[in-house]
RNA sequence: GUCCCCAUCGUCUAGUCAGGUCCAGGACAUCGGCCUUUCACGCCGACAACACCGGUUCGAAUCCGGUUGGGGACGCCA
């Protein structure tokens, strides 16, 4: 059994979306769990389009993702040589020949085609042309183009997909396409094959929407004396009006970094990604990397196109209800060292941790963290919704304010005086501090919530939060205090 | 227009290849309930789908044909 080599091929045009994630995912698993090979390769023959930038981005966002590769990135300008050669064998060989038509001439024939409603390929004008027109034609200085030329068989030509099964169009279906532009560049179409065959790919798993390319690729693995790899075509991810995801249309929402940015766990991205368009065949949602690795195959994946249910302007949800749903579950049962060390990174963005965190207050960063993980949705809450756990200026919302605060003009003077009892606490444990605001309340002959959710909202400036005395404990004697007893400025 | 692919709850899907155990299972979302000083978590429950028409068969979500619907491709883009 030779070795399994898959590639992921994105053109730097733009930022990584969300569909070419998740084809580089399943070329990642099944590279994994074959113990074989993933190449990043880029394709930047489209010097117009292409940026460094771009580049950069689409790199991060594997790395991001934990996506790696074994080999590369290569670029496929590097190897130019390789496609030129490649082109002008298939000329030599007779499998491609020299189009002198020009764009605007086809321009105005695919345009007449189309409100004709006939078929819009090339009608192979330069198909046969003599050595003696073509040697006319050069001299002229007539820009041309090659066109590989699509053998002239009855029958269907196709291929086994793994993931669709057979796939067969007739030979008079598949035009003539262009292997290298007038400037003497050649186009994807045959760069992709060369670097493949050199590459040697054992599978090439990428889009529905390649479909067509591939039937054309097929024919010049023969033309150019390659084997021919395994091709799987993956269902393409439709926005919920059924339109093909674009970078275009959508915006950064459907890009890997704005997960990234929004503070999800990427293993739970993944496991999101894997998901859409596939399953283990079994109720198991949830799955380590391993097991992933090892429960992924290519016959599971769905053959029907499955929708990003983002919608806009959800006052709920901001991407895929489901998307958040798996992170969350993430979130609040992933491994909390671990957690830690994501939220690190927050804080450290926010300019919020402390040395002490990895230090002497091991032990209360990661607590506190597990107390509050469980109301939370994305590794940003820890600087936003937790932020009262970490420093001292949070924002008080204003709905825990108007319904926990200012509608109880006494707390003015309750907090102070309970602070005061608070200070004076030797055991400042979870029993002392109920017990003191229970009593405090019995005094009062007020309704204990009135304290409780008071003290939430001037102690965390949230709505709701953990059980209140566990706040108590966990922000400490001295901080706690210190809020109870700015609450006038509350009602300024 | 031509060719190719696809079709189960709102969404992701199991079940389709080997027809009966499926008046269709799970998850997310939604709605109710329990828990609770808050809000979550958790637990319990509800709502909700085999696109349509024919055929084959004792029996079809499953096989066949057609219709409709959706998507993709048809570039000197990748």
């Amino acid at each position: 059994m030779t070795e399994t080599r898959l590639r992921f091929p994105p053109s730097p045009t733009g930022y990584l979306h969300i569909g070419g994630a998740r084809t580089a995912l399943y070329n990642w698993l099944y590279a994994k769990q074959t113990g074989g090979k993933l190449i990043l390769r880029i394709e930047d023959t489209d010097a117009e389009r292409s940026t460094e930038e771009s580049i950069q981005g689409i790199v991060d966002s594997l790395e991001w993702l934990g996506i790696d590769f074994d080999e590369g990135p290569y670029f496929q300008t590097e190897f130019a040589e390789d496609h030129t050669k490649a082109a002008q064998k298939l000329l030599d060989q007779g499998s491609a020949y020299k189009c002198f038509c020009s764009k605007e001439t086809l321009d105005a024939k695919r345009e007449a085609a189309l409100a004709a409603k006939k078929p819009l390929g090339y009608d192979r004008t330069c198909r046969n042309l003599t050595a003696a027109e073509v040697a006319e034609k050069e001299a002229a200085a007539i820009p041309s183009v090659i066109r590989f030329k699509i053998p002239e068989r009855n029958g269907a030509l196709g291929y086994d997909d793994v993931i669709l099964g057979r796939i067969e169009s007739q030979y008079s279906e598949v035009d003539d396409f262009v292997i290298v532009r007038s400037n003497g560049k050649p186009l994807y179409l045959l760069c992709n094959v060369v670097d493949d065959i050199r590459d040697r790919i054992s599978h090439v798993i990428r889009g529905q929407d390649h479909m067509t390319n591939t039937l054309k690729q097929v024919l010049m693995y023969e033309a150019l004396g390659a084997p021919v790899p395994v091709f799987g075509h993956m269902p393409l991810t439709l926005d919920t009006k059924k339109a093909k995801i674009s970078k275009r249309s959508h915006g950064e929402i459907v890009s890997v970094q704005f997960y990234r940015d929004s503070g999800f766990i990427p293993w739970a991205f993944n496991n999101f990604l894997v998901l859409l368009g596939w399953s283990a065949g079994n109720d198991q949602e949830f799955f380590t990397k391993e097991e992933l690795i090892k429960a992924f195959t290519f016959e599971r994946i769905n053959k029907s196109s499955a929708i990003f249910n983002y919608r806009k302007n959800d006052p709920k949800f901001f991407t895929d209800p489901k998307a958040i749903s798996i992170n969350e579950h993430y979130l609040r049962s992933m491994d909390i060292t671990k957690l830690g060390l994501m939220v690190k990174k927050e804080l450290q963005a926010d300019d919020l941790w402390l040395d002490t965190y990895d230090a002497e207050r091991k032990n209360w960063y990661l607590q506190t963290l597990d107390l509050i993980r469980d109301r939370f949705h994305t590794l940003k809450d820890f600087t936003t919704l937790g932020r009262a756990y970490f420093a001292d200026d949070f924002q008080v919302d204003e709905k825990p304010l108007k319904k926990n605060v200012l509608k109880h003009e006494g707390l003015k003077e309750w907090f102070p005086d309970l602070a005061n009892r608070y200070e004076k606490l030797s055991d400042f444990s979870l029993e002392e501090t109920e017990r003191v605001a229970r009593e405090l309340a019995t005094e009062l002959e007020i309704k204990p919530g009135i304290i409780i959710n008071g003290m939430r909202t001037v102690v965390t400036g949230q709505l709701a939060g953990p059980s209140m005395f566990d706040i108590l404990v966990t922000i400490g004697q001295e901080k706690v205090v210190a809020r109870l007893r700015t609450i006038a400025t509350l009602f300024a």
